[in-house]
Order: structure tokens, then sequence, then C-alpha cells
DNA sequence: CTGTATCCTTAGGGATACTG
DNA sequence: CAGTATCCCTAAGGATACAG
């Protein structure tokens, strides 16, 4: 009885990540914490790639069950939530650097911005320790 | 009609990598490229995850497409393949290691080798040139 | 061995109405 | 505003027979 433990396919760690945040939205929310400083259900709906309501609350479910979020109550108003995510949550951060890094460099259309993306690429490691200490 | 412009949800380079590469195979195929150095279609069914005949050639045939690897006949053998990784598909390796090292330090069961995941994370950017030597 | 072709099933996702 | 509940649908994936 594996409960808390999902089944992988195999547990190549590759494989496992995909499989924990690899679907089509989790990444995307993640970003959004991340890079857009977003903690609230609404403003996870506008985004560019519109969400529906239903996946979003599935997804912040799984999310929050693997350990990768946290939803606190906001003092202030009862029904209000508030997304943060926890340490494992941030630890995806240098992925998603790659990710964005890769995307930019092979997608002519690419909506990132030059610098930021050169920037990146040169600084790598220094540079994810520079936007984890801007972060947090 | 979907042929050579995917239309993309977004130009996020996020969501970009995500199209391209996100599907439930994509990344293990080129796993099995880098690390395993696999290079024939056969091969590619023996990994633990044991991708369907019809899934692979689908796969390697849209990996093929959008320029992540290419494929080449074998001059002994004419009804033979090679599958090698383009520079696109090769600069994927700095996200897989990211991927190695979220998911091996998040499963308990992992399959990494520990000493390799933990000289990936304390080297990150000069570990990375490194692999990336050895392999071509 | 390197794939195609078929058939079939299901999970994932989208639209939208509804509730506190 | 912050979600649930339904309904529906398609693309993605799996099994397997077959072909060069």
């Amino acid at each position: 009885m594996k409960a808390n433990n999902p089944r992988f396919r195999s547990h190549c760690p590759i494989n496992v990540t995909q499989e924990l945040v690899g679907d089509r939205w989790s990444l995307l929310i993640i970003r959004d914490i991340l890079f857009a400083r977003k903690t609230h259900y609404g403003e996870f709906l506008t985004s560019a790639e519109r969400i529906s309501t239903n996946i979003l609350a599935d997804r912040l479910e799984k999310l929050e069950r693997h350990g990768i979020l946290s939803k606190t109550r906001e003092t202030e108003n009862r029904s209000r939530y508030r997304y943060v995510l926890t340490q494992k949550g941030q630890d995806l951060l240098p992925m998603l650097l790659e990710m964005i890094i890769w995307g930019a460099r092979h997608d002519p259309e690419t909506a990132a911005p030059a610098e930021f993306v050169e920037q990146l690429t040169q600084h790598r490691a220094d540079f994810m320790r520079q936007v984890l200490a801007a972060v947090e």
C-alpha cells in the first residue's frame, strides 16, 4: 500500500519530474507564482493560456497534495486563499529557467525579453541564486 | 494542415518548450540518446517505460520534424536508421539535468545514483559543460 | 529488425451553469 | 470573488497484427 506514493512508470528522475509537473498546466501555474507574483485563484485565470476554472482547481489541489505549493487562508477575508510555493516548488526554478532559455532560443516569436534570456544564459547558476533571493 | 508552424497557446517560452517536448515520451527518448547512448529504434523499445511501436515511430517523426533529432541511414545496412540529436536537441541537456536533480531529490525511490546527483547539484553550469563535452 | 496500420480505451481537458 | 459540479469531446496513448 503506497497510498501517498504515486505509482510511477519508472523511478527515472526525469520521468518522475514529468509525471509530477509534466501536465499541460502545472508549470504555468508555478510560473505565474514565481515570475508574475500571482497568489490568488482569480489571477491564474487571467493568464494568456486561459485555464478553465475546474482544471485550475484540480491542479491547485494536486500541486498541494504533492507538496509543491501550500494554500493558506487570508486573515482578513475568510473565503480567500493564498497560494505559495513550498521549498519543493521553489526548487523547480532552475528547471523553469532552462525551459525559458531553450524555448526562447528556438522560438522566433518568443515572448521572452531578449535581455533577460541573454543574461540568464550567461550567468546560469549564479543568476539562479540571484533570482531566488529576489523572489524570497 | 498543422504541419510546419505549430500554433502555440502562447509564446511564453516555458509553454513553447512544453508544447514541443512536454508529451509523455519525447524527453525519455532524448534521455536514452544522451545518457544511454541509444541510437536505434529497437533500443528505445527496451527502456523501462515500455513505449509501444506506433508511439515511438510517431515521436521520432515529430522530433525530427521539429529539428530536434535527425535520422540517417546506416551505410552497411539499408533498412537501418541511426537517430542522433541535432544541436537543438542537445540544447535540452541543461533542462534534463535540472529535471534529474529535482526528480531525484524529491523521490525517495529514485533510480538516479546519489553521487551523480550530488556532483550535478554542486557543479551545475560547469558540470553541464563537462557532460556536453563528453557526449560529443 | 524497422517500422505501419488498425482498432480501441481512457484520461485529460474545455465549456459552462451553478453555489456560498 | 473563489471555487464545484456536470457534461462532453478529442487527442493521446496502448495492444497487437502485419509488412518490407
